[in-house]
DNA sequence: GGCGATTCGGACAACGTTGTCACCACGACG
DNA sequence: CGTCGTGGTGACAACGTTGTCCGAATCGCC
């Protein structure tokens, strides 16, 4: 800048001022800023615009657990979006599932001075995070809460939606209903399990721990655990998976095997019309989901200071099939 | 910084020094420095650290389309994978194949010091960065070649691929193939066009222009388009698609019409063990691609000065079914 | 005990920008 | 005719950190 100035036969500030569209600058010094400008290559470096100026830095940070992932893929890119909108950068970070790590970004991007925070969070203790919350920086939890932190939170309404679903099956007169799941560990597989639960005892099918099997990581791991409960002498006459990558070996076994038990799926399908079986599936909307985290965080960066609230998104029951009992 | 030398009875410096790990401070001073940034709660200021030391900002800028595509998601992950291998934080934006809108993104980048590049091209014209590039960043492009700028790129073999794949089809008998695809505009689209050219001729299988249509933008166009074409007195016996949605859209319209036409898809599919029908995909490895680029680009900023290069990643045949003439 | 070498702490400036304030010229107003 | 306001401009300090350099303390050695 201090070049420009020279070049421009002005003071460093009135550059300062040019390149920030201050008013009261005569249009014939403007002239001679720009063209200085245009010259010498000049770019205004944002570091030490943001270090000055102090409060904003129009870049907000998303942790999610692996972008390549479809489902944060549409986190990320609505989140995006959103900060496109607002004139802000995304930067985006995968915890892997793992708390240490999940920490250690969050604690990265604090550094960075990030004016906001999208958190999918990995572990299930924020609380070293509340020192950077009071001291002002936003930060939105999405699709599962924070721990030890009061903060905003959008969530998906598991429960409910699984609730749904299953009374469905008991509706077309399944009794004995599987129930497959990727690890209990994780705060969205207990909702739904427990969402599950709530519509078993009351319609008189009981729940089955039996049928309830925990730590189906792939679609090949569902497949044999329908295999081999398809093989006991009391078969499930129905499959609830609670998530895609698993609805997807179920399909997969119960259409090599001629099946024709139920099958409900917590996620919803992107080729769901090529897939070769009935199939009822809990849907709902990721980039909704995204947008109002987002929308939030940039609410709170504006200087909104209520209350922190949490938002549940509701969930929708597709049916494209349903076998009865 | 200030308060914490205050509180632990030293200078600035000494805390500069300690927070950086520097060596020749007494273990005493470090302890109780470490003490005071615990009770206060200090974060280093990533800004004003890169500001002061001036090269590096342990941050690179990631450009692509769109983050929601699977495709572009996976490079997405992978080049996180890498930056984070080095320490690295990324910066990811969305282009949406807008070119003025690229440029403007590819300048905030860079007015937020990234210490380089990863682009995915929209535009044809990338000579804009040339002032940039010259003075230091370095950029990588990947899956598209930059316009009027000489860099680091890395591609896909996207023609010899087709021609691989066409001379497939030829080899069992078909003469008459459609080809499908999205928009000839992009790069991609025409070497995979160009490669398909190659192989039509020299065996005597006439490149017919009105079984190649371009403007085939989503699932449901390709399934109009296929119907039309097979409605004609001399249907074509085989379909090309040059991209997945297309080839989702063609396999949905022969399985409705029951048709046994062969079906050669360019980019591979997550579910393709689902698909009702025999496909043959020309594959790569999107990963590859994305971890070739990154790495180039790390040591680039690691200081490797050779001449700009190009590397082009092979493309593999994967037959899973095709139906002869 | 004197001397240089080693070790470590601290004062100061600088990174590139912007906020604050002061200044100047000019016209308007009493 | 003097004062006041206003539009236009610049000098200076400050944002939070780190590189440079100087000096003080300590140590070993002759």
């Amino acid at each position: 800048m201090v070049d420009v100035a020279t070049r421009a036969g002005v003071s460093l500030k009135t550059v300062s001022r040019v390149v920030n569209n201050a008013p009261h600058v005569q249009p014939e010094l403007v002239e001679r800023v720009l063209a200085a400008v245009a010259e010498l290559g000049f770019r205004r470096n944002h570091l030490a615009s943001s270090l000055r100026s102090g409060q904003t830095t129009a870049t907000v940070g998303l942790l999610i657990e692996e972008i390549a992932n479809p489902f944060y893929a549409t986190i990320a890119g609505a989140a995006a979006e959103v900060a496109r909108q607002h004139g802000t950068m995304l930067i985006i970070a995968s915890s892997e599932e793992d708390p240490a790590r999940e920490q250690q970004l969050l604690r990265d991007m604090c550094a960075r001075r990030v004016d906001g925070l999208l958190v999918v969070p990995a572990g299930d203790d924020h609380s070293f995070m509340r020192a950077e919350v009071e001291l002002g920086t936003p930060v939105v939890f999405l699709d599962r809460p924070a721990g030890g932190l009061l903060a905003d939170t959008v969530l998906l309404d598991n429960r409910g939606g699984a609730r749904a679903g299953v009374r469905r099956l008991v509706e077309a007169g399944h009794r004995r209903i599987a129930i497959l799941l990727d690890s209990i560990g994780v705060y969205t597989m207990r909702e739904r399990l427990d969402g599950a639960q709530d519509a078993l005892g009351p319609a008189g099918a009981p729940y089955d721990t039996r049928l309830v099997r925990d730590g189906v990581r792939d679609p090949a791991a569902a497949a044999r655990v329908v295999s081999e409960l398809l093989d006991r002498p009391d078969p499930p006459t129905a499959f609830f998976s609670l998530n895609n990558r698993i609805t997807l070996g179920v399909i997969e076994e119960l259409h090599r095997r001629g099946s024709d038990a139920a099958v409900l799926g917590f996620d919803d399908f992107d080729m769901s019309s090529l897939v070769p079986y009935p199939l009822t599936v809990i849907a709902y909307d990721t980039r909704e989901l995204a947008r109002t985290a987002a929308e939030l965080l940039f609410r709170r960066i504006g200087g909104e200071r209520s209350w922190p609230r949490t938002v549940v998104l509701p969930t929708e029951l597709v049916e494209r099939g349903l076998p009865p009992r």
